[in-house]
DNA sequence: AGTCTGCTTTACGTTAACGTAAACGTCAAG
DNA sequence: CTTGACGTTTACGTTAACGTAAAGCAGACT
């Protein structure tokens, strides 16, 4: 589609415009995710060329953001995805630090599910009181 | 148990520390969300006196944060609470509020759920690949 | 009286996550 | 060949959410 080839070759690239317009951000911040060390892109002469595993990446440091981590801590996140796993102490590594991540992410889902039961049991009382108005 | 009185009563009071220790933030970060209006205390001359009101929104505030609201959005929320709610037009306000943090939390959840789906796969693999080294 | 502890305001410093210009390269179209 | 459209680096600006002095008051202890 934005290369020569066929349409969902492995190899398809873009340009820094294309995937900021796709996913919906500026390419001021994708350079800054780049800086960062979250992304690398090639490049083509002094181009930045984006390929699949960099949409990945970018999806889930979009991901990571809006649950509100910081960029730092996505950084390590997604290198773990990139870690070799090839022996038993990278491995068992890698096990801590999900443990670690989903220990934090189940904090956030508790908050989330009372914030959203919350606003359940408010928008009950609120539709109550309409119906006493009439 | 900080002011005389019987403990439990609903006039109790609390000190600036106490509530910052309790709570698990600094002074500093209090008088923040006073400055930015997310709480109010009392004054006894020149001191700041928390009520349980206040303790509330302390406990709203930091539920806010840890969902990674920015303060000024958790200020317009909690707001919300206090608003008087007598006139259909005030109700019918508040439920289109309501509606909007809901479909703001469900998209966080959406996002939390896919992220630990997606830690859970990846531990899985990782103990299987554990396993397959013996 | 002196000193400590706890609280106060005022105000500048800091970090994160970009925004926003400035100044320049480059390739295809007019 | 000049004009755009698109890309690049460098660097200072901005907002949020506090941190961190600095300097002073007020009641309790010694």
């Amino acid at each position: 589609m934005a290369t020569p080839g066929a349409a969902g070759a492995p190899d398809e690239t873009w340009t820094i415009a294309q995937i900021a317009d796709e996913f919906g951000v500026t390419h001021r911040a994708v350079r800054h995710y780049e800086d960062l060390g979250l992304i690398s892109p090639r490049r083509e002469g002094t181009r930045r060329i984006y390929r699949r595993r960099d949409r990945t990446r970018l999806a889930l440091i979009l991901r990571g953001r809006r649950l509100g981590f910081p960029l730092e801590e996505i950084r390590t996140i997604i290198d773990l995805y990139d870690l070799p796993r090839g022996k038993r102490s990278q491995l068992e590594y890698v096990l801590t630090q999900i443990d670690e991540r989903r220990a934090d992410l189940e904090q956030r889902r508790a908050d989330l599910e009372a914030a959203i039961a919350e606003l359940e049991a408010w928008e009950v009382s609120c539709r109550r009181d309409l119906e006493a108005l009439g």
